[in-house]
DNA sequence: TGACTGCATGTAATCGATTGCAAGACGATC
DNA sequence: GATCGTCTTGCAATCGATTACATGCAGTCA
């Protein structure tokens, strides 16, 4: 038997008979054959894998929007390759390099990637589909899946304002990141609408993770004046941050209210329970699966840079109170 | 100029000339040629990759373990392909198939896995290079990495008994799991030997995530006499216990003494904050993805499985203290 | 000048699956 | 019995990088 008979019978059952089938089947189970991915990948230009490269897959934000993402993959045939602190590592030419041929597309996770070096990966005559999600910039004229955050942001916000707080104070994300940006924007959007204060000194250098929400309160507790609300960029600051405050004392939200942002899995379960902004992690992953795996296969010309906005829900839960009145 | 001098000229610089070097380099400048690792994989039968099967990406414990793990093996010039759910899905020979030959090894974190499938994969004559990594069983013929969880889990006990604990109740993990059996054994050993008292109502069924330490509370909560300390299968589950009891007003540590198993970033930062056993997550990840890469570049000789064993390290925090007077 | 050494480069086979085309087998129909 | 169509199978080229071996060239020394 030829293997060209061996690959129709188990690429197109249909094409072969009934016998040479099953004598197919007989002898992948007596020899225990497994198929040669690398010579099917090079016959037919496609490694059917995506390459997910992400700022930090030890976080769980990232690594529910992972798990998405590796769910769709596998429904559609493809496998998933990560590649972690994606942004950080030393780019240099030979890691592309290398790289390349290995997956069909690139699904991007990690906003701090220089904007120039993207669209030189897009431009042909490689041509690389590439999805960027999450920390997308809004007008890039790549293909994108993200959330509204400045809007998200301010209505955040505004439920802070809603409460009655009109001292409300900000810990922004890491110095560079796309989201840091857009946060702030509408967080700052909203007090000016509604004209309330603000002030310089309420808007604190922060970052993504608990130990910058601690930091930021160290700070803010060295103020003369403090804020009686804060909304943080995420939910690890805002937990941090809530856990720092209550070493000195202050409770949460009785002496201050903080809303976060993302609604990871312990915001339901922290001590107070986390008021947040949802961010739709699992659409969002399955989504720009989806849209990566659209762009591999479809046709060339189906190209027209698209953008999927998702929106974020505001969930209260106990971080958040009307201020104390004094 | 041939395809060969270009593969030299690539792969061993020093064999030919610096100006053949300075051709090729300038040609790959110039048409943005990319290595097709394919085909290289086809002629030198290595993928440079490694699969990492994981049951659950989305948990913090398992996504710090693949970061270590991605880094390791990124270091040494693998990639890193991810399963997530591996034993849960339908591990019909079809996937196992396709999935051949794209990794050179298997990193296997999911101790749920069919025992008898693992033995048949590591057989020749394919003889897949495997470790099997924290949810490993402890005489297993395998490579493995992983903590003594029965002995850390007696130190959890202990520490529990020396604040001065006698009625201690236990929330197990997810049933069929290989940790929960060695969890509880540790547990039940510490008791035994401190001749505390062992009640069965006071060992919960529980599981890993959050929501399963709620749910043992609630159980809990209905008991006529309920344990004054409990010692949780992990953080996650003490997490969600601690959170569902403060509902009913019972505050830890004050009402009751908790430990929890893992010591994950939250375990800090959480109020209180979570006395726990330190799994070195980060070594267990580098370990094994050195031990897999071991393998995989290894003489076939070499095989003798070895077994890692490294120990874990109690953290002592806000959430235990010594039982309240009556 | 001829033989030899050492180095750079070219030639061609190889890895294993896929697939267009050709050939063969078989039955149906006239 | 000849012709045709249909269905199954085999042949052989192909994907792109690697590498053993062959070739060719320059320099050295007797």
């Amino acid at each position: 038997m030829s293997t060209a008979t061996v690959s129709r019978a188990l690429s197109r059952p249909e094409r072969v008979t009934e016998a040479t089938r099953e004598r197919v089947s007989e002898a992948v189970r007596v020899t225990g054959y497994t198929l040669n991915q690398s010579a099917r990948s090079l016959r037919l230009q496609s490694a059917r894998t995506i390459l997910v490269a992400l700022p930090d897959i030890g976080n769980p934000f990232f690594s529910t929007i992972l798990d998405a993402i590796e769910r769709e993959a596998a429904r559609r045939g493809y496998g998933v390759l990560v590649a972690n602190r994606f942004a950080r590592g030393d780019t240099d030419p030979l890691r592309d390099y290398f790289l390349s041929n290995r997956a069909d597309g690139l699904l991007l996770l990690d906003g701090s990637i220089d904007r120039a070096q993207l669209e030189a990966l897009t431009r042909a005559p490689t041509s690389l589909p590439l999805i960027v999600a999450c920390e997308a910039i809004a007008d890039a004229p790549f293909h994108t899946v993200r959330t509204d955050n400045a809007y998200a942001a301010e209505q955040a916000t505004r439920h802070l304002l809603r409460l009655g707080h009109s001292r409300i104070g900000h810990i922004k994300g890491p110095a560079g990141n796309v989201l840091t940006a857009e946060r702030e924007a509408g967080f700052l959007a909203a007090l000016c609408s509604a004209g309330a204060e603000i002030r310089a000194e309420w808007v604190l250098h922060g970052g993504f993770s608990m130990d910058d929400g601690a930091r930021a309160a160290r700070t803010m507790l060295d103020l003369q004046e403090r804020p009686t609300a804060i909304f943080a960029t995420n939910d690890e600051a805002a937990i941090g941050f809530i856990s720092e405050i209550a070493r000195s004392g202050l409770i949460c939200p009785r002496d201050m209210s903080v809303i976060g942002f993302d609604d990871l899995g312990i915001a339901e379960h922290f001590l107070p329970p986390l008021t947040t902004m949802r961010q739709p992690r699992e659409a969002l992953g399955r989504l720009a699966a989806e849209a990566l795996i659209d762009l591999i296969e479809g046709a060339p010309g189906k190209r027209v840079p698209r953008q999927f906005v998702l929106s974020s829900q505001l969930i209260v839960r106990g971080s958040t109170a009307p201020p104390r009145p004094r």
